[in-house]
DNA sequence: CCTACATGCTATAGTTACTGTAGGAGCAAG
DNA sequence: CTTGCTCCTACAGTAACTATAGCATGTAGG
């Protein structure tokens, strides 16, 4: 079994800045950790799965609020599966719109690279196109 | 020609507050507003394209700063094409991260949303799965 | 053993991108 | 002419960090 370690190796395995870490366990989304002899945080493969989440979720636009919600329902593992159900259902269709969304961006992107050769901005129709509103769907 | 109007059918049109329009000139990623003889100000199709790609980019998450560089560059649709394109080539790399986390997500999600009738929470597997590394590619 | 220096701690201030509120003016309808 | 909506400025608050100050601890070299 793989020992404790501290939150600057926490941090760099997870590709987070020590202070973010410690501002998670301060509005409760890392649990207080549980402290060595001389005051020091220490940390195991756990919460470096936890903070992973933490990271990946936020990175792909949710909310700590929201992020907090899912963490809350996976710690209480009894729980009826709805809430998780109806909570997974709003997550996915944000996800769609958002997938979506960046495909016609990367389409127009690729567009913009390949006929980009010695051409002027002009020529470039990203803005209209990523102005165009049939990207307007109900957003949340 | 459609006539002006006013900041508050902008709001609406783009799906924006009106604080956030006005915050937006302020740090100069919408242009000042030429104002009416009441001192309102007055906006017209042009604007609301400008507004609605903001608004599409920060939705992709996309930093004002980020967004208020391709927009000077496509102000001054003279110059080369060689600037977008190293910003476009950078855009492009982040967007298909971007898309390859969430179509990870989206597959997770749908996966617990068809399993998830009556069970409970320690079947899902979400946490687990977005906490993988496999999603650490390189960051921007 | 002593010093240098990295890392840890707390506390607090600053940043980005908004969001909300206070206080006041303009205009249209009843 | 008052009620109500929209506009204005100015400023305070929020979310999610990010940076800085000032001090303690641990480790490696001389």
């Amino acid at each position: 079994m793989a020992h404790d370690f501290m939150i600057g190796e926490l941090a760099k395995r997870a590709d987070t800045r020590v202070q973010t870490i410690r501002y998670y366990e301060e509005i409760g989304v890392m649990p207080k950790a549980i402290r060595a002899a001389n005051n020091r945080r220490l940390y195991n493969e756990t919460h470096l799965e936890r903070l992973t989440f933490i990271r990946h979720s936020r990175d792909l636009g949710f909310s700590l609020d929201n992020i907090r919600n899912l963490l809350e329902l996976s710690d209480q593992p009894d729980r009826p599966c709805e809430e998780v159900d109806t909570i997974a259902r709003g997550h996915l269709k944000e996800v769609e719109r958002k997938i979506a969304a960046l495909q016609v961006m990367q389409a127009e992107l690729k567009r913009m690279i390949s006929h980009c050769s010695g051409g002027t901005i002009s020529d470039c129709r990203i803005i209209k196109v990523l102005a165009d509103h049939s990207l307007c769907q109900e957003h949340g």
